[in-house]
DNA sequence: TGCCAGGCCCTCTTTAGGGCCTT
């Protein structure tokens, strides 16, 4: 199914808390990569592997009309009054049809990416468009990162000595450049190092994806 | 009142428990 992909668009969400406290997205970023782009990366003089020149990306932040956990707030910088006084919108119509256009304008078939994206960020997308009474094209394709690492750990991959079963992206990203990621938890920050580390292994994570359909992602709650 | 997920992986496992991962 990953063959036919053209455009991958890497995706993560800040939210008021996790999957249990039924959580609000309060900013998004998504970001297309052409597939070309990501097999023909480009490397600095130090032989470190660079963002591609052409992306597209999509970021914004909403008001979550709901309170912001206090732990969520802290990891994120976000708050409802800092939202609130920059004059933020909900996740409305409008926010919508900006996504639907953004997926819209890339080169197809597109698959998202996200790092624990089948158990997190896809489900909790999913919630907010269902609420607006709409939804996401059910044939787009899927592909979780952190399912992908933590298979090709344990297929024995050669170069990743990982902490021992740990793949949070921070910690991949530490392995593969010997140093911390920017702009942790800023979602723009997160997708980027999401696909720097995608384009490092980009050969062995597009081999060993398990791809799913949107329309098989079940809404978090 | 107080607390709140769930899929995956590992091991001191499979009649289970605990840590990771996402905010």
């Amino acid at each position: 199914m990953g063959s036919l992909v053209k455009t991958y668009i890497f995706l993560d969400l800040e939210a008021t808390g996790l999957n249990g406290q039924h959580p609000k997205i309060m900013e998004l970023c998504l970001v297309a990569v052409h597939v070309s782009s990501l097999k023909n990366p480009k490397t600095s003089d130090s032989g470190e592997v660079q963002l591609p020149r052409v992306l597209d990306k999509l970021c914004l932040c909403v008001n979550p009309d709901k309170p912001i956990t206090q732990i969520a707030s802290e990891i994120t910088g976000l708050d409802n009054d800092l939202l609130s006084s920059c004059e933020k919108e909900k996740f409305d119509m409008c926010l919508i049809n900006t996504i639907i256009e953004f997926i819209n304008r890339q080169a197809q078939p597109v698959c998202l990416v996200a790092h624990n994206g089948f158990n997190y960020d896809f489900p909790l997308l999913k919630t907010e468009l269902l609420q607006q009474n709409n939804d996401l094209s059910s044939s787009i394709m899927c592909v979780d990162t952190l399912q992908a690492f933590r298979y090709l750990h344990k297929k024995g991959e050669q170069r990743m000595e990982y902490v021992k079963g740990q793949f949070s992206l921070p910690k991949i990203y530490h392995q593969l450049f010997g140093k911390e990621p920017n702009f942790s938890h800023y979602a723009e920050g997160d997708v980027l190092t999401l696909i720097l580390v995608f384009i490092c292994k980009v050969d062995s994570l597009l081999e060993v994806a398990n791809y799913k359909r949107w329309g098989e992602i079940t809404p978090m709650y």
